[in-house]
DNA sequence: GTGAGATTGTGAAAAACTTAACGACTTAGT
DNA sequence: ACTAAGTCGTTAAGTTTTTCACAATCTCAC
């Protein structure tokens, strides 16, 4: 049922989130149109880049004019499956997975976690975030069918393990944190998010390219 | 001094970081040599890709053999400048920028964070994970000439203007985790770590592209 | 020593992504 | 109604990144 326009650049999925957020911003502010090169200040992507990103879902807009952000929103809410909220859980109830659990990701995203696991007993039975905390052994138990995303933040030695048993639980989209690079199989996707290393290159990038030249970079990434 | 290799193309930048951290688990784990092939598994890269980025730095492998990995780590702590510690300022001390200062860059990065900056009067003069957390209006003087990069954690409305002072006072890197894209001069470079746009790209990724015929992406990427 | 097997480094091709440029159309002011 | 200014959608060019594929070279077991 979506999976008919399989040619979408992955460059341009990526940035379909951005674009979502700041015409909600826009939506907000009561404006009523917007044009590619005012967006492209706002997101810092160049507006030829948006043109084109927004030409791979038809013509969105109208020449002369620019795009309607009521329509574009609600275009856009649509692509992003905005109307069914996604169920996610999170594994790892430390320092970074209790940072995620008092975010609202509801807000913008129509994302929601579920349940948190740990080992700690300490944690178990307690809410964080408004997020129950479940026994890691319960984990195949409480993700039923509706959760098919995890969050990541275990110490990174248990990262395989929790992804293995993550899997066979049926979860096929998994963000992680750890610095561990978790192997799964083919029908799995997993992004890294490794905030070490992304420290690290912005280090590397400022001391080895000329600045005044180079311009900014979009992170994995990104993002 | 090191603006001398200019062609090192970005993609391959960004994942030295990743080869520099599996190289230390390796060395750890008291291996003497490694093959493109082996590493690709563990960083989850064609082994193509590693020895092309590994070919911008000269003829580091030995063909038959594979790499020595003694002296591939300490040719990339070199090029990493990983002897020399980098100091790096945190402004926000709420739930992310907690976790970050509970978080031991220093382990595999040689990163530290040095200050902290709030306006929360309670959190101000406290230690957070052994980080001073000052007030946000000694900012400037705090930041002297040692400190070049900053790690945003602050809510978004306050980003752009945390970011003009950061800039003013001599910062030209900025880990930005706030949704807010910011504005800075040409020779300061930001990177974006936008976490509700990541999920929401993996989220969209799972809906609309064929499982079995994917293979997984790096986050900003970015990884 | 020798030769079978392993592995690099890279030229060339392919793929992916970005940017420039402009014709076509829209708007809005006169 | 006409025109100047604005903006899209897209073609084509440019750039960057990945991947293929293989000669050159090294290793190591015998
Ligand atoms: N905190 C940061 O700023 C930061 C930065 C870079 C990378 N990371 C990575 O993110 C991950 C989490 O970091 P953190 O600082 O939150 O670590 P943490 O130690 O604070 O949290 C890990 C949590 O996972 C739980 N846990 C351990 N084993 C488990 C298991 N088998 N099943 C379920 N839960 C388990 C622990 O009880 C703990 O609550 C780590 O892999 C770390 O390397 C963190
Ligand atoms: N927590 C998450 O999981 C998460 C996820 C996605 C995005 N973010 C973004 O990361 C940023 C931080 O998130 P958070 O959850 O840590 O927020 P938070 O509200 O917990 O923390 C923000 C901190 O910044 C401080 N602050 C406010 N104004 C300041 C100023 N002018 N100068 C210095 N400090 C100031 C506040 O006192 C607070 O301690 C936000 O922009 C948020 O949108 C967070």
């Amino acid at each position: 049922m979506h999976i008919e326009q399989q040619k979408i650049p992955q460059a341009t999925a990526k940035r379909l989130p951005l674009y979502y957020r700041f015409l909600n911003n826009l939506y907000n502010q009561g404006k009523m149109r917007v044009s590619s090169k005012e967006l492209s200040e706002a997101v810092k992507v160049d507006s030829a880049t948006i043109r084109r990103d927004f030409s791979y879902f038809g013509a969105l807009g109208k020449k002369g004019y620019g795009y309607n952000v009521e329509y574009l929103l609600s275009f856009f809410r649509k692509t992003l499956d905005q109307d069914e909220t996604t169920k996610v859980a999170l594994i790892g109830v430390g320092n970074l997975g209790t940072a995620f659990l008092h975010y609202n990701f509801m807000k913008n995203n129509n994302t929601k976690i579920q349940f948190a696991f740990d080992t700690n007993e300490g944690k178990i039975g307690t809410e964080v975030g408004g997020v129950p905390v479940a026994h890691i052994d319960d984990l195949e138990e409480k993700i039923g069918e509706d959760i098919s995303v995890a969050i990541l933040t275990v110490p990174s030695s248990a990262a395989q393990g929790i992804a293995d048993r993550l899997v066979k639980a049926g979860v096929s989209g998994i963000l992680n944190f750890t610095p561990a690079r978790i192997t799964v199989p083919d029908h799995v996707r997993v992004h890294h998010i490794d905030l070490a290393v992304e420290l690290q290159a912005l280090v590397y990038f400022l001391k080895h390219y000329p600045l005044d030249v180079e311009e900014n970079i979009e992170s994995d990434e990104e993002d």
